[in-house]
DNA sequence: CTGTATCCATGGCGATACTG
DNA sequence: CAGTATCGCCATGGATACAG
């Protein structure tokens, strides 16, 4: 038997959402990627095959062919996981500090930037900050604000930087995830930021965090907690 | 591999949570469960063996020894998946309608609605309400309230019933999961109430719906929704 | 760009029996 | 009551190459 053999609503849900990948495909569909290839970028380890498969899941997703394109979108069921996808981003970015060797990846981290980065705080001109890891390949980024449209370059698009920011990948990851603060990070040196006198002391706002990083952490006190039982009669 | 290569939360959460049964385990202790044998009774298509193994999962579960007893709690961590779980019991409900015969269980139904039915609208009085399905086994049910408690038994155990329902196996677990009315099956016939005049009316009420039942089924004009990719711009 | 096809290894999990 | 122990399968999915 492949079901739980179940009634209850959340066994139902789970054989559908606790696949392998599914909820990392839907979380991509909902933040707004609809390509195939799109897809495969913002989940890299996943294999082809299994990907397109995934997308079969009728009821959750709908193919729709354009000529020689295709896209996919959520259908409303899926489109109402959205509180449930963000409910299980909080819950991990709260209570899953740790990451392994293996879950850093500049393209992921950079491409993520790219697409939640806020650039209402950034100038209208033209504007290039730099990102340089010590310690990843490729090891150099650079982000092209202009006009409104934030570009993401792997290689040197020939505009001047207005800043420079140089830090190890795991540093700026943390950041991003909110696990680590611009400030805590700069004042314990382990990130600079070079380049415009004006620029430099910007560059965490225009940065910022990703949106689903405000959560707290626990504090010292819930994360002792979170080795004892919870107190009973909640 | 086993993880998924990135450092997005959704992602680390999964790689806890996406394990078959581990969020039904995680449900039935959020529901008070706290014995092995209680969590077996919930999960009971699960192995023992594979049940103990998500038990072990430190940071969701602290197991305690007393004496010869065992008993199993959410850390905070765990105790914080709850709207999740809620989130996915009613997305579950609402979008998962259909269920195979492999779902239907007089155990767990039975089960359930004993840990879950309200007493507030019972009488003070010892009350038997029998359940007797009339395709499934065992098919002989009561449930005795009594002092403010509510036990199950699949014998008879002696006392006056005040009221009978008689019915199908899948239409009862219809109406406790919420996808169909008790005034729907009767007046469609698909059920049946006999006995004290007063009682029989009252059967609905004392019986209800399961807590989480109470999620509005999409319409049809959502079930069609369902097929077509979600409105853009949402 | 949007997938299919194929092969193969692995280990998760089911089934069953047994123990203190 | 509260688990271990053991065995073996087969489906899941990883890897790679290829195609319309």
């Amino acid at each position: 038997m492949s079901g739980h053999g179940q009634f209850c609503p959340v066994a139902k849900a789970m054989e559908l959402l606790d696949e392998r990948w599914t909820l990392l495909v839907i979380r991509e569909l909902l933040a707004g990627s609809t390509r195939f290839n799109e897809l495969r970028r913002g989940v890299p380890h996943m294999s082809p095959a299994l990907l397109s498969k995934r997308l079969e899941h009728a009821g959750l997703v709908r193919k729709r062919v354009e000529g020689t394109r295709t896209d996919y979108r959520l259908t409303q069921a899926a489109e109402e996981l959205r509180p449930i996808v963000d409910g299980l981003a909080a819950w991990g970015g709260r209570w899953i500090g740790e990451l392994g060797q293996e879950d850093f990846d500049p393209h992921l981290l950079l491409w993520d930037m790219r697409r939640q980065i806020d650039l209402e705080a950034w100038p209208r001109r033209r504007t290039v900050v730099a990102m340089r890891f010590t310690d990843a390949q490729p090891s150099q980024w650079w982000l092209v604000c202009r006009e409104g449209d934030l570009d993401l370059c792997d290689f040197d698009p020939g505009f001047a930087v207005a800043a420079t920011v140089t830090t190890r990948l795991p540093v700026m990851t943390r950041i991003w995830r909110g696990g680590r603060s611009w400030l805590h990070a700069l004042r314990a040196e382990e990130l600079r930021i070079d380049g415009d006198a004006d620029a430099v002391g910007r560059v965490p706002v225009w940065l910022g965090q990703a949106g689903r990083a405000s959560v707290p952490r626990p504090s010292e006190r819930e994360l002792a907690a979170r080795r004892e039982p919870a107190l009973a009669g909640t």
